[in-house]
DNA sequence: TGTTCATATGAGCACTTGTTCATGTATTTA
DNA sequence: TAAATACATGAACAAGTGCTCATATGAACA
C-alpha cells in the first residue's frame, strides 16, 4: 500500500498491513465519530437521560436540565438528524422519546466506562 | 425545585418532578460527555479499531490511519487520560493497547446503532 | 382572521478542537 | 559521551461547537 507515505523508520509493516486491510474508511469512521459526537456534550446526555425515563415535551425538557427552550431546541435537532431521537405531536406540543433501545445502551455503556474511575456511576446502572 | 426558572408555560409537573429527581448532576453529566467525546473524532475512532486487533507502536498507528506521528501522539495523550488506552514500553518503542473491553464494546455499540441506516455498519460487526 | 403559545431556525459570537511546526525528553547505540 | 531514534509537548491558527437573541413557523382558539 502506501507505506511511503509514512515519515517513520520504526514500521512494523506485517502489523500495518494486517490492520490496514481491515481499517475503516475515512467516511465510516466518520460516520461513527458522528455517532459519539452526538453524546459528547452534556445537555444532549441530559436529555437522553431524561427520555429514558418518559417521554417529554421541549420545554420540560429545558426545565429538566436547566437550559432554554432555544438551546434545547438547537440540540434536539441534533439528536433528530443522528436519529436518536423521535417525536410525536399533539397539538402544538411535541413530545421526543429516544428513537431505540440502542441508545439506551450506548449511554449504559458510556456509564460502565465511568463506573472504572467514579463510584456515582454504578448506581446509575442499578437503576436504570 | 426551581420551576420558577423554567421560562415557559407549558411544564407537565409531575413528568418533570420525576425526572429531575433521577437526574445526573451536572458534573456527572460532563464525565459521561467527555467519555463520548473521546471517540468523536475519525482519527480517535480509527486508533481504537486499530488496537482492537493487535497492539500498535505510535509511528505504526500514524501509518495505518495516514496521519503525521505528532497527530497521533496528541490524540493518544487524550485516549490515555480518559484511560481508553494503556502502553507498556519496549526499549524506545511504546506498544499501545486498549485499556479493557468495556472500549470494544462501547464501539460495536456505535456501530450497532449505524447500522440501522448504513449498511457498511453490520458488516464490521461480524467480525469483529 | 388575528392572537397566542410551543417549537424551530438563522445570525453572530465566545469558546473549543485538531492539526502543524518547532522543540524537548528518554532510550539505545556508536 | 555524542548522535540517532521514538515519542511527547507547547504555541499558534483554522475550523467547528453551543449558546443567546431575534425572528419565523405552525397549530389552537377567540
Amino acid at each position: 500500500m502506501q507505506f511511503d507515505r509514512c515519515e517513520s523508520q520504526c514500521i512494523h509493516e506485517e502489523a500495518v498491513a494486517a490492520v490496514s486491510g481491515k481499517m475503516l474508511s475515512g467516511e465510516e469512521a466518520q460516520s461513527l465519530a458522528d455517532t459519539f459526537k452526538t453524546l459528547a456534550d452534556p445537555n444532549r446526555v441530559k436529555i437522553i437521560f431524561s427520555l429514558m425515563h418518559q417521554e417529554l415535551c421541549v420545554c420540560d425538557l429545558a426545565a429538566v436540565i436547566g437550559a432554554s427552550d432555544s438551546a434545547v431546541s438547537h440540540q434536539l435537532r441534533m439528536l433528530r438528524n443522528q436519529k436518536l431521537v423521535k417525536f410525536r405531536r399533539e397539538g402544538k406540543i411535541l413530545y421526543y422519546s429516544l428513537a431505540d433501545e440502542h441508545i439506551d445502551t450506548l449511554l449504559k455503556q458510556g456509564l460502565k466506562h465511568i463506573s472504572h474511575s467514579k463510584e456515582w456511576a454504578a448506581r446509575f446502572l442499578e437503576f436504570i
